[in-house]
DNA sequence: CTGAAAGCGCTAACAA
DNA sequence: TTGTTAGCGCTTTCAG
């Protein structure tokens, strides 16, 4: 920490100019290594000033003149929630640094009001574009300032599709769950799907459908129940799949999936063994630490945020008209299928 | 998103000032509502013209000539890896936010050559003071450019004591942790503590002790035993609580109650009524649902970065030669406790 | 009440 | 190879 009394003024490229004997221009060539070969002697001089100075270059007066920053926003809807907005600041922050961009990072925890002046704010700061990310997946009505800047949605979309935007492939993701089970012999398979409406919701059944249809299996509606997304929804479901004598379920999320296994051992059940559980989200501290750790897929968070900064910055086009840039969802198996029991 | 074809040159306030036949300067007046009271008149012609033209003043050039930015910057060591991290840039955030600064965040994932680079990053852009956090309470040695700004730690902090730091009162904590079950009935207190050397594990066995005396009870070594600070660790320990015939367990951390739930289960018990448990960290996806839900201690990862951004802005001064600010660890009861069965 | 003018720290022609 | 000279968009005396 310093504080070394009264406002030591910044030192400037002036000041090394000086202590180097030479021109601000040159100071500033040999900091940029720009075209014009600086001799060896005077690079020297102006290397040496900018050490004992304790010379740096300030950002917003080279931002000024260039006409544009270095900085890209971030508005995040919860940060703090959940694990999962970090991954997506972390992706984003990752490929924004690779190119020399740096992230204002606003969480704006729904408040409308929050996320105007973050946006405002961002505005004023000419960022070179904007991120605006949910912590779960579905459509949004863009704030209003979103107009005045490059756009990317993350983790959402808008309805209207006027805005690129980068979201979890949920049905491949549904359909890979499905498949994990499938490869190990099961034919009965239930799915805990969440009775909350949204795209996780349509995109896992969808995928769920395709995989049994790939493998000549039947869709049998009854093999499907609503549940509360959640560790009570998948515990209260337990007698159901139970009763319809499935020999895996593929569950809406590792939540669910953790209320599931509770409620497996309270009837004296196990996992795998007297069923094969595979959940979606790959939520860390529940799925690896579950006994037995659960069979899941990722919600690929920090690839929405390191792709959306590249769509952002014109690395990635996403097909025109080909809605929202889907993200693979990786299979993350551990120990929680087996090959069904011969029964 | 926008993109109206050739890049059209953002307007400016010398726009603004034509466009409402004024002068620069009289914008600046009405845009900050300055000191020189502007006339009825003049005001609004340059309120429409911002309007129509949709004019935003540029942050940059106003810190430019102010010679200094809103900004803050907040080094993280792992955003990603846990929900913490998010808490506290969070906290940061909103109260950066309220004092009317924006907050820069980097994400190091402990690798010194990123943190470097963030640190000179921020420093170029002239940031007010730097926020240096670690996702979990330890000792840190600080990379060489803080020197060069305002600094303070936050769930940190330097050995030599040199700089600010704010942490969480871990003996607080493990005061009230074990007081929650002392508050029971219990006497026979385990406690699970980690095996690896951290404040934590020093704060939390203190806070034990002293919670153990101000009850009159005696300290038994045998109670204490150390573990893998995890779910494994927990579920390992269960045959050597359960020997020790204690009627309660203080958990270094939720993970291991998660763990030592596990076991108990396993055993045929229950908890709380065989066992009362209390953990530490207050991991939402874990305390919150487990089967009861597990009481615990919070970590106050949120006020810690409140905290951390106030002894930044000189707004709270902690007291000289004291040490780090020690933030409150808030109990979460839950029910995972109940009074001891006689026996 | 309002405007002219001098910079903030830096880059980028253009000269020399 | 190096220096001169304009600004970038804005704030801020200081005069009118």
């Amino acid at each position: 920490m310093k504080n070394e009394g009264d406002t030591p003024r910044a030192v400037t490229m002036r000041d090394v100019a000086q202590a180097a004997g030479v021109s601000v221009s040159t100071v500033s060539h040999v900091v940029n290594n720009t075209g014009a070969r600086i001799g060896r002697d005077a690079r020297e001089r102006v290397r040496r000033a900018i050490e004992e100075l304790g010379y740096r270059p300030n950002a917003m007066a080279k931002n000024l003149v260039k006409g544009g920053s270095r900085f890209l926003g971030l508005v995040a809807d919860a940060i703090a929630s959940t694990p999962f907005a970090g991954q997506i600041i972390h992706g984003a922050q990752d490929e924004a640094w690779q190119h020399g961009y740096v992230l204002l990072v606003a969480n704006t925890e729904g408040n409308e009001e929050a996320e105007a002046s973050a946006i405002s704010m961002m505005l004023e700061h000419k960022v070179r574009g904007i991120l605006y990310s949910t912590w779960y997946h579905r459509a949004v009505d863009l704030p209003a300032g979103l107009a005045e800047a490059d756009t990317v949605l993350v983790n959402c979309y808008s309805t209207n599709g006027a805005v690129p935007a980068v979201v979890p492939d949920e049905s491949a993701g549904g359909h890979d769950a499905t498949r994990m089970l499938l490869a190990e012999g099961h034919r009965r398979i239930a799915f805990l799907n969440t009775r909350t409406p949204s795209p996780a919701r349509d995109g896992r059944l969808d995928g769920y459908r395709r995989a049994l249809d790939a493998a000549g299996l039947p869709f049998d509606p009854d093999l499907v129940v609503d549940v509360q997304p959640d560790q009570g929804g998948g515990y209260a479901a337990v007698d159901q799949v139970l009763a319809m004598r499935a020999t895996a379920v593929f569950c809406h999320n590792d939540r669910v999936a953790m209320g599931l296994y509770d409620g497996v051992r309270d009837r004296g059940l196990r996992v795998p063994d007297d069923l094969s559980v595979v959940g979606f989200d790959n939520q860390e501290v529940i799925a690896a630490h579950l006994r037995p750790a659960l069979s899941t897929v990722a919600l690929p968070h920090y690839e929405l945020g390191r792709r959306g900064v590249r769509v952002l910055l014109g690395l990635d086009v996403p097909e025109a008209g080909t809605g929202p840039l889907a993200v693979d969802c990786p299979s993350v198996p551990r120990h929680s299928i087996t090959r069904p029991s011969e029964s």
